[in-house]
DNA sequence: TCAAGTCTTGAGAACGCTCTCAAGATGCGT
DNA sequence: ACGCATCTTGAGAGCGTTCTCAAGACTTGA
């Protein structure tokens, strides 16, 4: 049995190199005071030796750890999950952290702490001490839990809060959910909508209620009223059925619906279908989230495509190069888009 | 300003409890040789503390680093996400892997690698170095690249290939494949269906030969011909469009597909209504993965339930509980479940 | 009761790296 | 040429753990 190799190590380098392991250390790290000659030297080594530094040990000597922990709902994440109806919003995320934070030497792991649940210190601070990570990344509902935001400014750790934008400590980023509740009415007020309802997500989300403020807004632009128009759900497949049947029976005049997610629009679909009403014919819709389950159902939804993995992007990076004092109180709002598909149509009765 | 509090470590353990830092470590890792008396103590020290051992410096010091490392096929896992087309997979193995590993105390970490990249031992091997992981898990197409494997086992490194069964180093696991096309095919055959294609995976996977296997296994059984009935395809959109043109046109008489992806199944349908046949009333069909996608559309298909994250789930338990020796010869198999929805029915004139 | 274990505890080194600080080399102004 | 500032390099400590090993306490058997 061949013997295991050993690691390569600073040393090693040091030693190829015939120069001390201080030389090298800043030679990795991107000291300033090296001499080109020497620092070529010392980078042939690395490269010859396949020298990589452990990130363990940078962690233990240095201030850096060089991990940014991005932490999700744990209790929707795992319903979503078991019940196989997706957990797109843990792949964007990860995917967007993991490709910002390689780009810069750094790691993203993903953790899941419920946010109800008295043990939120508990899990989440196990979490930091064990990883003692660079920087945090919360997402909703976690953005706004006081608990949390407080024990991270305690720790000192630098955060991002993904979805608010709320004063208080850590880096507030937004997607844009007015705006882009505001964009989807007034796509179907251009269309000659004029009884256009919304399904909300739930009141801990503030994203819920920057939906209805941007619906709200397009409407008045208009002078729409909304009265009778609002449903809540829970962004759940079920909640969106009951919402959209009391839209519809509270309003036979409806033509248009936008739903605060792919699995309530979906819903409203199917709600239509059985009161034998044509999507986008009769009824126009547009979901937010722009999953992939709505590239594939019949019709294709219209959506709002929540820019997750850009967002966590920009807060890697945010994260990154604040470092230290990273409160901000001026928000960061990356965009979302309207991607049209064919669930989105002309008002009936319209030219 | 509020001054930085230190993290809790085990010296402030050892002062709080009044015993050596060793006596500490006994505790926190179940070491055998403590008196209850002492060990309550120091448990309670830990416990009103909040200490949390740092990840970095066990490993720094002990012989494991508590992370587990899984791999993925970048390019794959890029061009699935930047088209929204879902990355599933990454997903099912995330969770199914963080959920174990927390199990454990150990943490999941996700790394995209390239396969056919002559920069798979550049990559792979910075990140085992930065990270010195204590397992690794492999997924398909990884799972049998030689590159990896290899140098995997000359770091002495456990690890586990998920969709493999080749002896080699590592521990192999599937998801039966075979068995899941075989009963995916003989339940066709059970609604009368005669004339069964398959739309095949690339051939770089291992599994897609085997799916092949189990369609013509369960064909055989029946005395039923396979001739022309196998396309192949890249588990994408546009290759299942193609293939399931490709065979319509060549067997008209065809009244069942059993495609190797959701995608491919998707696009299946898509032909489908294109032709004017109604699935499932004129054409079954079978998809592989059940994925999100696959439950909303019109109709929902039938598919086999990839258990990915059980799969995971099982290396990560054999990555720990076996440690230094991982090799194994006997291959695991989670399987896999037919999940009938309404794309499949009684074959076109039968009872 | 004594020798030979076995249990329990602690001291000190080691892990691989970066930090701080000091020493030597080099450059500049006069 | 000389003194001083700056650049370059290295030595040594320290980060928070676990490992090894030794010492003391406690059992056990004859």
């Amino acid at each position: 049995m061949a013997r295991v190799r050993k690691a390569v190590t600073i040393k090693d380098v040091a030693g190829d190199a015939g120069v001390s392991l201080q030389t090298v250390s800043r030679v990795v790290n991107g000291g300033p005071n090296v001499r080109p000659q020497l620092r070529d030297k010392v980078r042939a080594s690395i490269e010859r030796l396949g020298y990589v530094p452990s990130l363990a040990a940078q962690r233990m000597s240095g201030s850096r750890s060089y991990i940014i922990l991005a932490i999700n709902d744990r209790e929707r994440t795992l319903a979503d999950w078991s019940e196989r109806r997706g957990t797109d919003w843990v792949d964007q995320m990860l995917l967007g952290g993991i490709l910002t934070c390689s780009k810069h030497g750094y790691r993203m792991m993903v953790e899941l702490v419920d946010t109800h649940s008295d043990h939120v210190e508990r899990e989440l601070g196990a979490a930091i001490s064990a990883l003692q990570p660079d920087g945090v990344i919360l997402t909703p509902p976690h953005s706004e839990n006081r608990l949390i935001t407080e024990l991270l400014a305690a720790r000192a750790i630098p955060f991002a809060r993904i979805g608010s934008n709320a004063p208080g400590p850590g880096i507030p980023l937004t997607m844009g959910d007015e705006g882009a509740a505001h964009l989807a009415t007034s796509r179907l007020i251009e269309l000659g909508h004029r009884r256009i309802a919304m399904i909300a997500g739930p009141s801990q989300y503030s994203l819920s209620a920057w939906r209805i403020d941007g619906w709200r807004r397009a409407l008045g632009d208009h002078g729409i009223p909304s009265e009778g128009l609002l449903e809540v759900g829970d962004f759940g497949y079920e909640s969106g059925t009951r919402a959209a049947r009391a839209l519809l029976d509270r309003n036979p005049d409806l033509t248009a619906i936008i739903a605060s997610s792919d699995q309530m629009a979906l819903a409203a679909l199917e709600v239509a279908r059985d009161r034998g009403l044509n999507v986008p014919r009769d009824l126009s819709l547009i979901s937010f989230d722009n999953t992939p389950i709505v590239r594939f159902s019949q019709p294709p939804l219209t959506a709002i495509d929540q820019p997750i993995a850009e967002t966590v992007s920009r807060a890697v990076e945010q994260l990154i190069a604040r470092g230290e004092d990273s409160d901000s109180d001026t928000v960061i709002e990356v965009a979302a888009a309207l991607v049209e598909r064919s669930s989105t149509a002309p008002a009936p009765g319209t030219a």
